[in-house]
DNA sequence: ATTATCTATAGATCTATAGATAATGC
DNA sequence: ATTATCTATAGATCTATAGATAATGC
């Protein structure tokens, strides 16, 4: 068992009960916060987040609006929540192919293509969440401090596949390419996640001015090397 | 004098005053409705649209709340004008380009130099308008309308530029890319106009898949035609 | 006793409207 | 008379807190 490992949160500790829901348990069974967060990801994606009310939320969880505040002490706690969950896979992925020995192309085209992957799963676009203006506010700190690590992670690759070629803001334009398929998946929703994850990472190494052989062969390592990556990586949960 | 030809909107009609402004009149001189314009796009592209109260934005025009309500009905209406004010010069550049003799290549890396160059110009990051989510809800039909009619004009230059090969969303792919620009300049708010026109045009023609020779050409041929299509536009506003 | 929920509400907004007022134009 | 502003406010929110209540655990 490695649950004991993962943090308190990777198992939903068996709840103690109390008072039951007005309107009926939760259907999902998956408790409280986890129906919180899930409504509150799927409002905040859509309508966005000043405009959801804490009302919303908890309707569509299925409890009173004050319940809320049983498991999360503000709304804004909510949102970072979301934004920090979202960002720690990608986090974990950049951590561990920083710590490979592949070649440096390879390991970037594998994780533009994990990224890829991850912002084009599940039914909820949530990298939306990156795009929100709130974000940019005060209490988002540790996200953006998390964002930047990813980003300087795409640095150090691309300074790595590039040599005295790159220029300092090269790593940021490739995470700026791989989140641009947020922006993608709003237009086209049924965005297919596999083939975006191949496409975008072949297309982020086009970017960069390798040519066709050069991106083939960092796919064909990278393809193997991201199966690698997923083995080694716990599974994340879905809110 | 072409001015009649513009529109009402092109030339500020002279203004009978009315009651003072409490706090002084307008130190831009530009007028009431220019001045919520602006404010309202400062604070919509940074805080967000929800989020913004119809107080902040008269605070920051310089009137009272409800003076807005004299320029415009709702709040949503300045969103709306400002969408449209926004997407308009994209769109006329489109249609300029789609009506000229040059090869599809030249012209695509034409509209992907103006577009870019657009979203990089004022002082306000102001593309970040497209990605309010509250964009995607009633009341901005017309400008979801008009970024749709953009999209199909990409369609058309990128089936042009490849021919066969090119499958039904390489369009929305290359527009998305341009849009791609709101969000590297969020993060980096220095960004020059004019080299990441160039930049990002390149880089559309090299994410289709066109080789370094024949990008260098339509960049030729391109940096000619922008100042022609520069030269056949009338001057846009700043708001 | 502990927990998770509930009801009720305070206090602070927020959007939009009604109607008064202070200028100039005619 | 016309215009652009102002003051005042209605009515609808919205977030968060206080404190009651309905379950199970011990």
């Amino acid at each position: 068992m490695t649950s004991s490992i993962v943090g308190p949160d990777a198992t939903p500790a068996p709840r103690r009960p109390g008072r039951p829901r007005a309107d009926g348990a939760s259907p999902t069974g998956r408790g409280t916060e986890s129906d919180l967060l899930s409504a509150a990801a799927r409002l905040f994606c859509t309508v966005g987040y000043t405009a959801t009310s804490t009302r919303a939320i908890a309707d569509a969880a299925g409890v009173r609006q004050a319940s809320m505040y049983h498991w999360f002490g503000t709304k804004s706690a909510i949102l970072q929540r979301l934004l920090l969950d979202s960002v720690e896979p990608s986090l974990e992925s950049a951590r561990l192919l920083l710590a490979r020995p592949e070649e440096p192309a390879v390991r970037l085209w594998t994780l533009a293509r994990l990224d890829v992957e991850l912002l084009c799963s599940g039914d909820l676009n949530i990298g939306a969440l990156y795009l929100l203006p709130e974000v940019a506010g005060d209490g988002f700190e540790t996200f953006r401090d998390h964002r930047e690590q990813l980003r300087a992670a795409y640095g150090d690759l691309v300074s790595g596949t590039l040599g005295t070629d790159a220029t300092p803001d090269d790593g940021a334009m490739v995470l700026t390419f791989v989140e641009s398929v947020i922006l993608r998946r709003r237009d086209e929703p049924a965005l297919d996640a596999a083939r975006a994850g191949q496409r975008y990472a072949d297309l982020a190494l086009r970017l960069l001015g390798l040519d066709d052989d050069a991106v083939a062969r960092a796919r064909e390592a990278g393809s193997i090397l991201a199966d690698t990556v997923h083995r080694e990586k716990p599974v994340a949960r879905q809110n």
